[in-house]
RNA sequence: GGUCCGUUCGUCUAGGGGUUAGGACGUAUCCCUUUCACGGAUGAAACACGGGUUCGAUUCCCGUACGGACUACCA
């Protein structure tokens, strides 16, 4: 029987989660639920100089929006905790201790200018990539080449110091990544990273193996950002002896710029104008505010649909899944090799699909919602026939009342490029007519009514409907486009039908 | 520069030794609609290049080009 999978998302807090991060969480999500596992949430806060305060909110209620809360988390821990590295400082030193004994590691005392002098040397003397590795260790001030009782003496003086993993020469370095396959490196191009920092933090790389480790994780589901440094945690998992329980990894392609190239950043949003961050984000720093893909009026299942599909695929032409569906779809297996750029376009129309599907009395809530901030109350009943007009043309909740306020508000003003190309003695004519048949009705005015009394009005006046149409469409909503007007009559109802006429006919002036 | 990863329509992708190289977004045209949108139909549009291997390569191999990631006491 093999062993439970668990997963981990483990995002740093140092500021808005990007969607990259969101569609790594959804991924690691996907392959818990699919294999019955588990998915963790660990926060991976050991830069204390990087942290952003409310940043581990906004992961948490980013991943709850798109309705995939963690099994395990700060919020809610399980076995394994804490769940932030920060609260997990104790446990890494025995292990960097261990890596010590055993020779895989040592200490170095060189500071930070020294450090930076030795990579100026080596590029001076025009060597390819200056780094702290086999050959450049020997020159440095560490355990290794130091004097055991100096290396004594200034530990027990409390000299700052790091302990860096011990490279080995000459040895290949492999993983099997189950998107990528087989990956191979050869140690000598790798650098003794630093495991331990000198504020007795551990770095990101010695944190990550040990947590993992400690806490079960079966698979590492990550960016393809930490490919390079995946075969220095293979060392590690081999050198701290858990090679046996090393989990799989699975390295996801990036998410590119919609033009050009490169990798997709904040920047790109902003000049494309589309959200890149799940929700709202206000830098504490500066205090702007960057829009979220919720906020922008993206619905929580259509974002997490189109989410799945970056750099995934359930290799059939499906392409509308709910979660369940999806969990039941995913498989590592399907994930693409190769980048993918953001298309905007995609995510609007999966919007699009979405919304269109949602309820009418699910949708008039958020049409109630805008004219409530514009202190506007019609009823529910009213909000959701308006809705089930405007709704096949909408892409965001907002355009419903956007594209839909004339049929609250009576228009003040009219499209002057319909009145200049439509508006006519004929149309005076007809309208002013018609009103006066609305005036003498005594029942609810209905879209079937409307059609036959206003095709009359243009019969017994010897004008062409056709021909008319439009300025009657200008007259009652202020523009020269919309859905059906019959039912936007229905909805409006006699009385103010007849107000907005006479508005119209007094005001709208032919050119 | 070095290491690693990648490359099928504009974009996301399916496919995989012999296919009219399929779908979706976008786009164009038409139909529907007394408008616009929705919907429907149809079209344009792709295997980066060069060598192998093979009867045959877009598919396998090698190179080249191009792109990307990484190259911190950041994750």
């Amino acid at each position: 029987m093999s062993k439970e999978v668990r997963v981990r998302f483990a995002p740093s807090p140092t500021g808005a989660l990007h969607i990259g991060g969101v569609r790594t969480a959804l991924y690691n999500y996907l392959f818990a639920k699919k294999n019955g596992g588990k998915f963790l949430l660990r926060i991976e806060d050991t830069d204390q100089n990087r942290y952003v305060p409310g940043a581990e909110e906004y992961i948490k209620n980013s991943l709850e929006w798109i309705g995939i809360t963690p099994d395990e988390s700060p919020w809610k821990p399980g076995e394994v905790g804490p769940y932030r590295q920060s609260e997990r400082k104790p446990m890494y030193m025995e292990y960097a201790q261990y890596l010590l004994d055993q020779g895989h590691a040592y200490y170095a005392f060189d500071t930070p200018e020294e450090l930076d002098e030795m990579r100026k040397r080596l590029t001076a003397a025009r060597v390819v990539s200056p780094q702290y590795n086999s050959i450049t260790r020997t020159q440095m001030k560490n355990s290794l080449t130091l004097p055991a009782d100096e290396v004594k003496a200034r530990l027990e003086s409390g000299d700052p110091y790091v302990i860096r993993i011990k490279i080995p020469r000459k040895e290949e370095v492999r993983l099997n990544d189950m998107v990528r396959g087989w990956v191979m490196v050869h140690s000598n191009s790798l650098d003794d990273k630093v495991l331990m920092k000198s504020d007795g933090m551990p770095t990101y790389h010695l944190a990550n193996i040990v947590d993992d480790h400690l806490m079960g994780i079966t698979h590492v589901i990550r960016g393809e950002e930490w490919l390079p440094s995946a075969p220095l945690h293979v060392l590690l998992y081999k050198f701290l002896g858990w090679e046996d329980s090393m989990p799989q990894f699975a390295h996801l392609p990036l998410l590119l710029k919609p033009d050009g190239n490169g990798k997709l950043s904040k920047r790109d949003a902003e000049k494309h104008g589309f959200p890149i961050f799940p929700l709202n984000w206000t830098s504490p720093e500066n205090g702007e505010l960057v829009d979220g893909f919720k906020e922008a009026g993206y619905l929580a299942d259509a974002f997490l649909n189109f989410l799945a599909f970056l750099g995934w695929n359930p290799g059939d032409q499906r392409e509308m899944f709910t979660v369940e569906e999806l969990i039941e779809a995913f498989s590592i297996e399907r994930i693409g090799k190769s980048g993918t750029k953001f298309d905007i376009n995609k995510a609007k129309w999966y919007n699009e699909q979405y919304l269109r599907k949602k309820s009418n009395a699910e949708l008039s809530d958020y049409l109630l919602a805008d004219l409530a901030k514009e202190n506007v109350t019609v009823s529910k009943e009213k909000a959701e026939k308006i809705v089930s007009l405007m709704k096949e043309r909408a892409t965001f909740p907002a355009d419903l009342w956007k594209e839909g306020r004339f049929m609250v508000f009576a228009p003040k003003e009219f499209d002057d490029r319909i009145v200049d190309k439509k508006w006519n003695e004929n149309v005076v004519i007809v309208l002013s007519a018609f009103r006066d048949k609305l005036e003498a009705i005594s029942t609810e005015l209905t879209a079937d009514m409307a059609r036959t009394m206003l095709g009359e009005t243009a019969e017994e006046k010897e004008i062409k409907l056709g021909k008319i149409m439009q300025a009657v469409r200008l007259a009652i909503t202020g523009v020269g486009a919309g859905p059906d007007l019959m039912q936007i009559f229905e909805i409006l109802g006699k009385e103010e039908l007849i107000l907005r006429i006479d508005f119209a006919l007094k005001n709208i002036k032919a050119s």
